[in-house]
DNA sequence: TAGGATCCAGCTTTGGATCCTT
DNA sequence: AAGGATCCAAAGCTGGATCCTA
């Protein structure tokens, strides 16, 4: 990452940036352009946290998410994608210490709009926090979803395990594998994951910050 | 309608033989056999309601329904009718008075399981009123569409309206006309309708009777 | 027509698979 | 591999249209 921007100061200057942004046209997506909307906007608001790091704005703790959302209506077209998992710690794996909660303690959401003719532009950007409702939901899914891996039931998660958050494939390749305990204590070979926010959740938060789904 | 049976004397004696109808195979569904299998059941069961009355067994003020579901899960595949609907007299009605209110007071459920190959059996029955709750949310959603009926705004009422009650059309085609009053008092011709229960309801109150979804 | 319902095309959602860049 | 996400076939749901019998 070589930002041709500085790092933002503090929340106003990058919810500045993020406003200024507004209306940009993005390249369309496509197969090959995964992920790329992504970058560009990181890049335009001085995001520096790179792959090491828990969030984009490491100075801010503010976590940089876009969304593909359908421009008339506001609704998401697509699952958010928040953080692979090690499915191997998941035994151990406590939601207050958690990865996924650092990223979603608080997040600058930037809608990217995508109209009839498949073009996209960047939409209004919004900071949000989880209420406590909210972040009692998320710690729920959480605990579901890690509870079964723990217990070595890992083939019985499946993305419908959760309410708002679930757990997902999350490699380049379907060939990828990782490994993790069993019942029993096996050996059990199986892809990568990662948590997703269903759309509907992400939804409700852009129309309303406090939503209770 | 000409019973083979004897209305039942007694809830008791409903439910018995409901139950003893268990497992029994009925006809295939098909086009040409749209609500044959109610009226087999009704005829089992001794119901003598026929089209004047409120309630298939007006002695026990209590409404047979149908309901098809998916032997393996025992979700419904279709809404259930309830009965239809005075447009005309929207303005006028209210819950507390309503037939469909009437109707669901108490209903003797008797799902129709269906598998794989299509073959359709008796499931087991249950007999259910409203909870508290649940009758709010019906009363609720009856407002809601009567209301807006009542104001003239009847091309408004889709079917997306309603929690768990919504209205749809009823007729045997689609040319069949009633009249109703617009916003204006004009007359507009419109397709007869009905409620329905959405088969989320029926499906939730099937796993439990008081649920509130 | 009233009462018993189901049909089924089209839209939406789901959720496993996949793609790019560093 | 980690971080940024989107693809898209298939399953599920919606809701207007339709079917049978008396």
């Amino acid at each position: 990452m070589s930002p041709v921007v500085l790092p933002p100061r503090h929340e106003g200057e990058l919810l500045e940036r993020a406003r200024a942004l507004r209306g940009t046209e993005v390249p369309a997506a496509g197969l090959h352009t995964k992920g790329k909307v992504g970058e560009l906007v990181e890049r335009a608001l001085g995001a520096t946290g790179g792959s090491a790091a828990v969030w984009d704005f490491p100075e801010l703790q503010i976590e940089l998410k876009t969304v593909p959302v359908d421009a008339r209506s506001g609704a998401p077209r697509e699952s958010t994608f928040v953080c692979a998992v090690s499915l191997a710690d998941a035994d151990r794996a406590e939601w207050a210490t958690s990865w996924v909660r650092a990223k979603l303690s608080r997040v600058l959401w930037v809608p990217i709009e995508i109209d009839e003719v498949r073009r996209r532009a960047v939409g209004e950007a919004r900071l949000w926090s989880p209420t406590r409702e909210q972040e009692a939901v998320l710690a729920g899914d959480f605990e579901e979803i890690l509870g079964r891996v723990g217990m070595g039931d890992v083939e019985g998660v499946t993305a419908r395990l959760g309410r708002w958050m679930q757990l997902r494939p999350k490699a380049a390749h379907g060939r990828v594998r990782t490994v993790v305990r069993g019942a029993e204590g096996e050996r059990v070979e199986t892809v990568p994951r990662g948590f997703y926010l269903r759309a509907s959740f992400t939804g409700a938060i852009l129309r309303d910050p406090a939503a209770v789904p």
